[in-house]
DNA sequence: AACGCGGGCAACCGCTTTTTC
DNA sequence: GGAAAAAGCGGTTGCCCGCGT
């Protein structure tokens, strides 16, 4: 089903991912954010790219996430936008809830294509599309929605439905909504940013900590520190612990500097 | 039972776009 | 405004599994 795991030349990992790295990855990303998905995989003890993280991530493991079959009206709706929409597979998903750009495009390869030609008597691979773009420009889709096709810049309501610590697994858009400072509630002075900053110095740089034991360079689990007692990762997120500062900045900057204390503190005590 | 083949899907690759400095 | 870095995107690949022979 996926490739083998090995190791690259440059020491990484690539192939099919381990349910140890799943959950390295996931407690990481819902506890911190992706805040930068190339230094993410050292924070969170993983040996892999962070493009590979991302995908793994993004395709695999957000909880949002609908796996298994698609149903007949998904299938449906898929057609219709590939019929507007042609390849692009990532604007297809953000109007599908639960579904990613990967799996539709395997979805389309492997059933919808067949099931077109099928319907059709011949493929559809010669359809103009950039025309049919720009056709539905301002217009109304097949469902007779109002609509510009710009909706690359229209938040997929499914991830900030569905996902409680959504300004960390958004998209771009919202993600840029959320960490605009002068953007809703939770807009912080630069004074603000400026006592985050001072609070945030002391954290340990991984770099630093190359000796064993120490926090940063053990395996990043679901850490025993917050699960113990009803630690809820959704709302550890949306503080904004650890090293996504500006997902800190989005929102409950009140409670940042307390909680960011408080870990640190916590962190402190677990060193030797 | 053994083998070959094609489908399905996770993951990779390389290019493009966006963001940051 | 330009360069570099990071993120995103779509095409392609690799390989497991089920099915037919």
């Amino acid at each position: 089903m996926v490739r083998a795991p090995f190791i690259d030349k440059n020491g990484l990992k690539k192939g099919a991912w381990s349910e140890e790295e799943d959950q390295k990855l996931r407690s990481y990303v819902q506890r911190y954010g992706h805040w930068n998905w190339r230094e993410l995989p050292r924070f969170a003890g993983l040996k892999r790219c962070g493009k590979s993280c991302r995908l793994r991530w993004m395709n695999y493991l957000r909880p949002e996430l609908k796996h298994g079959n698609f149903t007949e009206e998904e299938d449906a709706k898929i057609m219709n936008l590939h019929q507007e929409l042609g390849n692009r597979w990532s604007t297809i998903a953000a109007r599908l809830p639960g579904r990613t750009d990967n799996e539709i495009k395997n979805h389309w390869h492997s059933n919808l294509k067949k099931r077109l030609i099928k319907q059709n008597g011949t493929s559809d691979e010669g359809n103009d599309y950039s025309t049919a773009t720009c056709q539905s420009e301002g217009s109304h889709n097949s469902e007779g929605e109002a609509e510009s096709v710009l909706i690359i810049d229209t938040p997929p309501n499914m991830i900030l439905e569905s996902s409680s610590f959504s300004p960390a697994t958004s998209s771009r858009t919202s993600e840029l909504s959320s960490l605009s400072p002068d953007s809703g509630s939770g807009s912080i002075s630069s004074s603000n940013m400026g006592v985050i900053e001072d609070v945030c110095r002391p954290l340990p740089c991984p770099a630093d900590q190359s000796s064993s034991g120490d926090f940063w360079s053990e395996p990043f689990v679901a850490d025993n520190i917050y699960n113990q007692d009803g630690y809820d990762p959704t709302s550890m997120a949306r503080v904004g612990f650890g090293l996504p500062l500006p997902l800190a900045c989005d929102l409950y900057f009140d409670d940042y500097a307390d909680h960011l204390l408080d870990f640190y503190q916590l962190q402190m005590q677990e060193w030797p």
